[in-house]
DNA sequence: TAACCGTGGTC
DNA sequence: TGACCAAGGTT
């Protein structure tokens, strides 16, 4: 006799091995060329899941083999320093990731002897990774029949079974009935693949907003062709802030201004940036640049200010730690995402090419 | 449980 | 300009 639970999803066993032939089918016509595609490697798609999260595929295409490349095995991640790591992760946002991966990667290595844990029970107790994590480096790597539930799965399941906003239940409930619909309409023989494919599919064809049902591989098993609630959403607000660009000229090189953030700061702690300006009002014949950059809630509207070595008094230095730091090292630093923007669109010579390897350790430390 | 942690593209 | 959103985990 079955739980309860599961006596309430819809899914006869003809329905389940259609869908899994359909969708297989669909995956392996219409996957997209992603570079940890190419690899059964665990560390390697470890690292690819880490830095997918919350994070849009083309952003981590463009770091993925950068920080394998500096990393290439779990063991070469160990064993780097924690800087280097932010270096390589500077722009991607949720820095927390790295700093766990990092401690996560030191763990392997003391305690499995640097071989990468090989079921989903073991990696969930590797810091930063969770269920889904754990589901989708099992799967994919190790062929492990574990369902994996992100964003994209969660969409889809609700929309083939047609749960939405109607039910009363709390999100928990809710959250197990599409954990075990996942569970249910895994293919056994397929798991990463497959998962995969649940996930291509949210992200390419059953769209949170305009979904493409007319060619949906699954809209024959759909019982709401794309209805879906739509989501709360969370207010944005608009700030202004203004930083300086200030460049000097030593005999051999030339060196930039930078404030180290507090090691107590619950954003981006101990990251580099440039240092504000005390007055964020000022001519704008000194104005170097301007960008947005969006920071959680808040779209930032940012002035650079070009600044020279005697125009200490512009800035605003009271409690960050500062220091001159050469052009060819910057990109070694670990800097926030609004400092490297900035850095890269200043058409700065030293900094034309972003090098594929870390620089020698940079002289900020 | 809900708040918190970053970002760039796009409309 | 303002707002939305993306392969979550931790506390």
């Amino acid at each position: 006799m079955a739980p309860v639970k599961e006596a309430r999803i819809d899914l006869k066993p003809e329905d389940t091995a259609q869908m899994r032939a359909k969708l297989l089918d669909w995956y392996r016509r219409h996957l997209r060329d992603l570079p940890w595609r190419r690899t059964r490697d665990p560390y390697a798609i470890w690292v690819s899941e880490i830095m997918l999260q919350q994070t849009r595929v083309a952003a981590v295409v463009e770091r993925y083999e950068q920080f394998l490349k500096n990393f290439p095995t779990v063991v070469a991640l160990a064993h780097a320093a924690e800087a280097d790591v932010l270096a390589l992760w500077s722009g991607l946002g949720y820095y927390r990731r790295a700093r766990m991966m990092h401690k996560a990667a030191k763990t392997v290595v003391e305690q499995f002897g640097g071989v990468m844990p090989a079921s989903a029970a073991a990696l969930r107790d590797l810091p930063g990774i969770g269920v889904y994590t754990s589901a989708a480096i099992a799967s994919i790597a190790y062929g492990e029949p574990v369902a994996v539930v992100d964003g994209n799965v969660e969409r889809v399941v609700q929309r083939l079974a047609g749960w939405g906003s109607e039910s009363r239940e709390g999100q928990a409930e809710l959250n197990r009935k599409i954990a075990d619909y996942a569970t249910r309409l895994l293919d056994p023989t397929a798991p990463g693949d497959f998962n995969q494919a649940m996930m291509e599919l949210g992200a390419t064809m059953c769209l949170p907003k305009a979904p493409l049902c007319l060619a949906c591989p699954l809209r024959e098993h759909c019982k709401t062709q794309g209805e879906h609630p739509a989501p709360t959403r969370a207010r944005m607000r608009s700030e202004t802030a203004a930083y300086a660009l200030v460049i000097r000229s030593q005999a051999r090189y030339r060196e930039i201004l930078l404030e180290q953030r507090s090691e107590a700061e619950t954003v981006m702690p101990g990251m580099w940036e440039l240092p504000a300006l005390a007055d964020k009002e000022f001519d704008e014949r000194h104005q170097r640049m301007a960008v947005r950059h969006a920071i959680m809630q808040v779209n930032y509207y940012v002035r650079i200010r070009t600044a020279f070595e005697d125009d200490a008094e512009l800035l605003a230095l009271p409690s960050g730690q500062h220091k001159w730091i050469r052009l060819r090292d910057v990109l070694g630093l670990p800097l926030t995402g609004l400092a490297r923007k900035v850095l890269l669109r200043a058409d700065i010579p030293e900094l034309a090419a972003v090098p594929p390897m870390l620089p020698a350790r940079a002289s900020a430390g």
